[in-house]
DNA sequence: AAGTATACCAACCGCGAGCGC
DNA sequence: GGCGCTCGCGGTTGGTATACT
């Protein structure tokens, strides 16, 4: 179906692009807060900020938002992306939708940044080990990954053993999980079509 | 100190889906 | 059913900061 170009795309000549500033943040905020978070061509308009809706969206959306948590990815989270990107593959909407906060643009980001490096580096490693290590166990050959990451421990390595990087089918074995752990983790279990379907 | 390479991340782009008329 | 519009997603780009030589 043919787009409407006005629609789908920002032109180049008529808009402001790249970084935004405090009073177009502030301007936007104040619209969104009257009118709510869509209709975003009105949006922009109403806020007067020379803006597309779209770049309006993202911004609100990566941005603006209440409870948008940036920066420090923790151990859990990292985690859990990983768990996440493993069984839903690049759907950061999905994975983002588990972690109470963020963003899929910040997972996605934090994915190909930090993430994907680590991965290349462990299979890289695995490939390289794989004569040696054939009947050691998974945790041993993803070692590189978790030294990677600074703070890697040995429960760390337990739970990447049994899930992470052990098949779908113990995906989520909780087994040895901490109750603490298993409360954080129950964000992720929360009933949602996408779980009922993967199911 | 200067130049270059690399890392990070905000923002943009193209596309498909959904919805109302 | 066709069309136009809007929204949301994932991939990619480009600017800036930092590290390295």
């Amino acid at each position: 179906m043919p787009m409407a170009p006005t629609s789908t795309k920002c032109s180049k000549k008529e808009v402001n692009r790249g970084a935004w500033t405090a009073e177009e943040d502030q301007k936007l905020a104040q619209v969104v807060e009257i009118h709510g978070p869509k209709r975003w061509k009105a949006v922009a308009a109403k806020a007067g900020i020379n803006r597309c809706g779209k770049s309006c969206r993202l911004r609100w959306m990566n941005y603006l938002r209440p409870n948008i948590k940036r920066g420090n990815i923790s151990d859990q989270e990292e985690d859990l992306i990983l768990r996440l990107h493993k069984l839903l593959g690049n759907r950061w909407s999905l994975i983002a939708g588990r972690l109470p906060g963020r963003t899929d643009n910040e997972i996605k980001n934090y994915w190909n940044s930090h993430l994907s490096k680590k991965i290349k580096q462990n299979e890289k490693q695995t490939r390289m080990q794989e004569p040696v290590l054939e009947n050691s166990k998974v945790s041993e050959r993803e070692e590189p990954l978790h030294k990677a990451s600074e703070e890697g421990s040995s429960k760390r390595d337990d739970e990447y053993s049994t899930s992470c990087f052990n098949g779908d089918s113990s995906l989520f074995d909780l087994y040895n999980k901490e109750p603490l752990e298993l409360e954080w983790m129950s964000h992720f279990f929360e009933t949602d079509e996408i779980w009922l379907n993967l199911a």
